[in-house]
DNA sequence: TGCTTGTTGCGACTAAGTCGCATCTAGAAG
DNA sequence: CTTCTAGATGCGACTTAGTCGCAACAAGCA
């Protein structure tokens, strides 16, 4: 556990939106300004090698980036508005329910999960309908 | 509708595994060799506008290229055995459920979605268990 | 306090994807 | 059948994301 470490974890817990890489950088240097690129990286296949922090493409509504978030307890769905670019989470029993079947069927052990929904969030629904 | 459209979407119907840029823009150039990767990409934008293709990601089992399949009637789960890198796919009414789910309580318009589960499929479990 | 193993920073590199621009072509209009 | 034009293509240069080898460094155990 080092200090780079320690910094971009509690980085990450502390943001309230999803991170990209190079906003995760900019972030962290602000508490340890040295910090490299490549340990960014480093850093987060060993916490998601280690089911800690889960990867978002968010569906590449701003290029190819991704995004991490601190594993929540529950798994969520991530729904994108193409149009206004905002992200809510959605979580339900249908899909602890779905993921559950899946294992029963095929006998697929799931370590990982990544539901993701781009279309149009309410708000841009009311604003302009069409 | 050109002749190098015409042979894209060909070559995604015909294929029978998800094709990355790369093996597509190589498929497409056996029957149509002047073909360019900018094509590709600009071809696979207006595709997936058009709702006529889903991206992939498949958990970036093999660095962080994109694949794309001709979009199904209904909507899969791909399981991506980190493993051995097998993908399999899964459908269910659960899934069609979900997506009701979501629209009736937050009101957003889906328009595509992306489930994606990583871990090992029952050949790699059976094979070494643990 | 010293030692060892794993981590970091650096810089150079690869791979994926984008863009501007001149040329070309599909297919509508005459 | 010929002409015309909007939109598509090929090309090459570029950007951005991510990787890697290596020497220097630090965590934390003895």
């Amino acid at each position: 556990m080092t200090t780079q470490r320690r910094v971009l974890i509690e980085t990450m817990q502390e943001a309230k939106e999803h991170l990209d890489v190079s906003s995760l950088l900019a972030l962290a240097r602000k508490r340890e300004p040295g910090i490299d690129r490549a340990t960014v990286y480093r850093t987060i296949e060993k916490l998601k090698k280690f089911g800690l922090v889960d990867e978002l493409d968010l569906m590449h509504m701003n290029g190819e980036k991704h995004y991490y978030e601190v594993k929540p307890k529950r798994d969520h769905v991530h729904l994108a508005c193409l149009q206004c670019g905002q992200v809510e989470e959605f979580s339900s029993p249908l899909f602890e329910q779905l993921k559950r079947e899946i294992t029963e069927q095929t006998g697929f052990e799931i370590l990982v999960t990544r539901l993701e929904v781009g279309g149009r969030c309410s708000v841009c629904r009311n604003s302009n309908k069409r």
